[in-house]
DNA sequence: TTTCATTATGAGACCGGTCTCATTTGATAA
DNA sequence: TTATCAAATGAGACCGGTCTCATAATGAAA
């Protein structure tokens, strides 16, 4: 009748220090590792520990200390294999250091983004590593730059905030794969992205509130121009946020009368989507549509034409913003730095010159 | 110079109380959402915090509520996809229900589930998703269990270890998929997995401790025996631990003489470098070998040919177990539940009869 | 107006650690 | 032997919440 929840009292610090018959500040002494404790003593409390099994409570340490250990990490979405790859980039790194790591999906939403923020700084996580999914509203940023919180910016630069930030050069990547495109030939081409505007369609660069992708239409609008392509803006497609989503853009895109005889995808979801749409219609690949997407997947090097990609530095770029976020966590008060890590093109087999062209 | 760690003091309940000039207690009542205030107490009390920009400290609350509304999963590898759509699952299971999930990888071993287990327990989680690298040593659960925290196990069973469990019907899955081979006049059928034993090589099931596997490599056997396959054992391959592992496996095996004619791959990312490492080897899919495998992962329709998968409801198995848990941690104490999820074979191209048998 | 029940508020213990400061112990020097 | 000092230990405050219990205020009943 008493053991409903039969919730066990844990073992503490005081249980120990009685078994052990030493105060309770000699026990936390020798189980924290701080302070002096004659070896004898340490041992006696290390035998009391052991028999009755002590186990830290993380939570009260983190609670005097101040300190939690823990890194916030909040990014788009998990599942994507370029994050889930930068978060081990993150992990590896954080574990390196003796920090943990306690993730959060925003789902590219900026609600969901403050609520996650929200959540890992009432747990009073150590450092913040963010995503943003937005740089219309950074106002929640700032609040906790304000607090004090160590923030860092992963892939996505916030030009009105000055933390330390890792990002690719997208803008010099998406000019690459373009140029790649227009030099085989292409002058229809088409970048698809998820991001999405209200009108779901883009009309100018002012539109847009991701910095990486950003970067990437200006790359992309920029090497139309050299290429003396008209009117480029209307090549940009944006909204391909979920699988059904890109799959409906990809294959109205190329029902058109003047369908694109060429896409550069923003990311491998996206490619994957748009590979398996162009294939649904009837279409190929290189010959009919050429195809090349920012991150070298694991999948993209084994369909039929292997995916030409952009290889971006992925676990490097997680591992990197954590390694500057915690050099901050440890007290070394550097300028917010900026790092910019090249990508490169690798070239596969998926892209060739139109077939109108020839 | 007295600011080179510039750590701003948060604001607390104390602090609030005094701006209310109310007493801690009243202020804590209407900031925690608890007991009774009046009306105007309240509005006073939510107008200071406001002024104040009061943020709750979950680390505090948690202590003193002994409650931290985490829930703590610990899985073999989230770079898998198998893995990273499954914590999905678990994730919006949790969040539906007002949990946040803190996730550690266990990288399979033994001793990396141990220490991220600590450091969970530690934190005080309220309760546990493993998926248990071994079924030898068990021990480490057992604690947990008798600490009273609730556990809840992934994708594999413990038959020694009573609570709840979600799985699929391994067992099942891989006879239909081994029969799916046999069927097409395989008789040189590999099954190969990450699991791997000190000598390298499959001799018994007693030394696989993964149930999962075990089940596997059971339905596997017995598959084989019905169809009359002699020695079936020797076709068990075992250590595809890592990309290049499984690369190095794959080759090796198909340069024998007496190379496999078909092969079941136990889950995505091993069927991935299966594929690539048969395509190396200058073999096809399925004119020289059937590939089917565990886990309908994303690419696997779009290679060519589209692979046959085991398709398992991933992301149904990580709500499932999470609702289990969740539904004991509200207090239901019910008996431990072991939830069996079916799996079906998706038919695509990547069988055909074996070239020699033709 | 007094009494009693009821509601609202305040004081302070508590969670399980850390950490400061005072006190005791033991060894060394005078 | 006694003074001096460093090392070892203990007592208790503290972190920021929750929560119990006592007290004060309010309103209805007598």
């Amino acid at each position: 009748m008493k053991t409903p929840a039969l919730k066990i009292r844990a073992v503490t610090v005081s249980d120990v220090a009685q078994e052990a018959n030493v105060s309770k500040a000699t026990a936390a002494r020798v189980l924290g590792n701080y302070g002096v404790v004659s070896e004898k003593v340490r041992e006696g409390v290390l035998a009391a520990a052991k028999r009755l099994d002590y186990r830290p409570n993380e939570l009260a340490r983190s609670m005097s200390t101040g300190k939690s250990g823990i890194i916030g990490v909040v990014v788009g979405d998990i599942e994507n294999p370029f994050f889930s790859l930068a978060v081990r980039g993150i992990s590896d790194a954080a574990k390196a250091e003796g920090f943990n790591v306690i993730l959060a999906n925003s789902g590219e939403q900026i609600e969901t983004e403050k609520a996650a923020l929200r959540l890992l700084t009432g747990k009073r996580v150590d450092g913040l590593i963010v995503t943003p999914s937005e740089s219309r509203d950074i106002s929640h940023l700032r609040d906790i730059l304000r607090s004090g919180t160590p923030l860092a910016l992963l892939d996505r630069a916030l030009s009105d905030l000055d933390v330390d930030t890792v990002t690719v050069d997208d803008k010099q990547a998406a000019f690459m794969a373009t140029r790649l495109l227009v030099k085989a030939g292409h002058s229809n081409v088409c970048y698809l992205t998820a991001v999405d505007t209200d009108e779901h369609a883009y009309r100018n660069i002012d539109q847009i509130y991701t910095s990486s992708v950003r970067d990437r239409i200006q790359g992309f609008l920029q090497a139309c121009a050299e290429a003396g392509i008209d009117k480029p803006e209307r090549l940009v497609r944006l909204g391909a946020t979920s699988q059904p989503e890109t799959r409906a853009i990809v294959s109205e895109s190329l029902r058109q009368p003047q369908r694109p005889t060429a896409i550069l995808a923003s990311d491998s979801v996206i490619a994957l989507e748009t590979f398996k749409a162009i294939r649904e219609t009837g279409l190929s690949v290189p010959g009919d549509i050429s195809l090349i997407t920012f991150h070298n997947a694991d999948w993209t090097s084994v369909t039929s034409p292997p995916i030409t990609v952009i290889d971006q530095p992925v676990y490097n770029l997680g591992k990197a913003v954590a390694e500057l976020l915690i050099r901050r966590l440890k007290g070394h008060a550097h300028p917010p730095e900026r790092v910019i890590l090249p990508t490169h093109i690798i070239e596969r087999g998926s892209i060739a010159p139109p077939t109108t062209a020839k």
